[in-house]
DNA sequence: GGTCAAATTTGAACTATATTCAATATTGGG
DNA sequence: CCCAATATTGAATATAGTTCAAATTTGACC
């Protein structure tokens, strides 16, 4: 008999064939037994693990937008511009690796779920944290400041998402194009109110 | 529309009930008996008009995206810039008065359900169609200028969602630095490639 | 190596809810 | 007033999600 190392606990199994599951079909598409079959388990073995098929939801959902979070944690030793290209490529480059994880991950979510909804608006939070922590004391100070950044955010990930249907660009090139917005979005904060009123 | 329609048919009727409680609970909390008991029918009379609880959800967003689509139809008649400006205020005005609605709408879908997905992304497609009528000839053949419209759309709806939790801005302002956004977005797309590394 | 309690796992029973359908009521044109 | 098409009902059915008592495995301790 061979012994194999599972150092995975179930837990952490079940959570990957989730991933899987939920990453090529919908929710309601996905059913408990299709999850006890693809991880070789009975059924009730995923209420131990489990309060209901919404909290296994979740639980994927948290478990992908953590390491999401993880792969594009900012690099605090390079300076804020770098530092935020690096991040970009990073998130890009997870997107592109995760196509199918991602799309589903942020186009997904249970109707209105609040609990779905509230994991969604901690990862985008997150990055509007992020940036505001590049900005210089100056900056920070802007009317509005927060609300473009999120909006900023929207926008990449709306850029992803269609990149990855068709990749036209070079994971540079977006990143160059997602850093000139930023910049550009901000700087018409400054002009904001002086202009038009 | 110099006639009145009619009173109400039975299948609009149930569309605005499933509008107003998918607003406010998510696609699972709402069942059959929920709406059944809002419309004052029963259950099978449901059946009668949808063929099942998914068809009757995707109905009901197809109507208020094409509502929405309805209430910012560009006004030709404007130049550019101004029917941008026009078509912007009318869009967060929707947000507003449909608030509820609306964020239902844009962070609602059914898991990855390919359906639901295809309707959001006909409305973003739709408003990238737009934005690319009211450019220049000249503009039109930028690289990747679909896909920066596309990211501007994500931008839009970002701004206006986080907006909807704090009026920081008037609407008037949020325009602004919206068309602010989209312009410096295509500037920045033609200093693509001609400066970086 | 044996014992036993805790942790894990099972499968069948239970429940909730989406869906079907035959029967009944209503409507409107001839 | 008739009757065929349309509209509506309520009970029956089917399809999951969930619960639970019992069986099995694990691992710590003697």
């Amino acid at each position: 008999m061979l012994h194999k190392q599972k150092r995975k606990t179930r837990r952490e199994r079940l959570i990957e064939v989730g991933l899987d599951l939920f990453s090529r079909h919908s929710y309601d598409e996905v059913a408990i037994d299709d999850i006890a079959a693809a991880a070789n388990i009975s059924k009730g073995l995923l209420y131990y693990y489990f309060p209901t098929k919404h909290d296994f939801y979740l639980a994927v959902l948290r478990h992908s937008t953590s390491q999401l979070l993880e792969l594009t944690e900012p690099d605090t030793s390079l300076e804020p511009l770098e530092r935020l290209r690096v991040g970009l490529l990073a998130y890009f480059t997870f997107a592109e690796m995760h196509a199918r994880t991602y799309v589903a991950l942020l186009r997904g979510g249970v109707g209105v779920d609040p609990e779905v909804a509230a994991i969604l608006n901690h990862v985008r939070q997150t990055y509007v944290e992020r940036v505001l922590q590049g900005l210089p004391e100056s900056e920070r100070q802007l009317p509005a400041l927060r609300l473009a950044i999120t909006g900023w955010v929207g926008f990449v990930e709306a850029l992803s998402l269609a990149w990855l249907e068709e990749h036209q660009l070079s994971k540079e090139q977006l990143t160059e194009l997602a850093i000139r917005t930023l910049l550009a979005t901000i700087t018409s904060l400054h002009e904001q109110g002086s202009s038009s009123r």
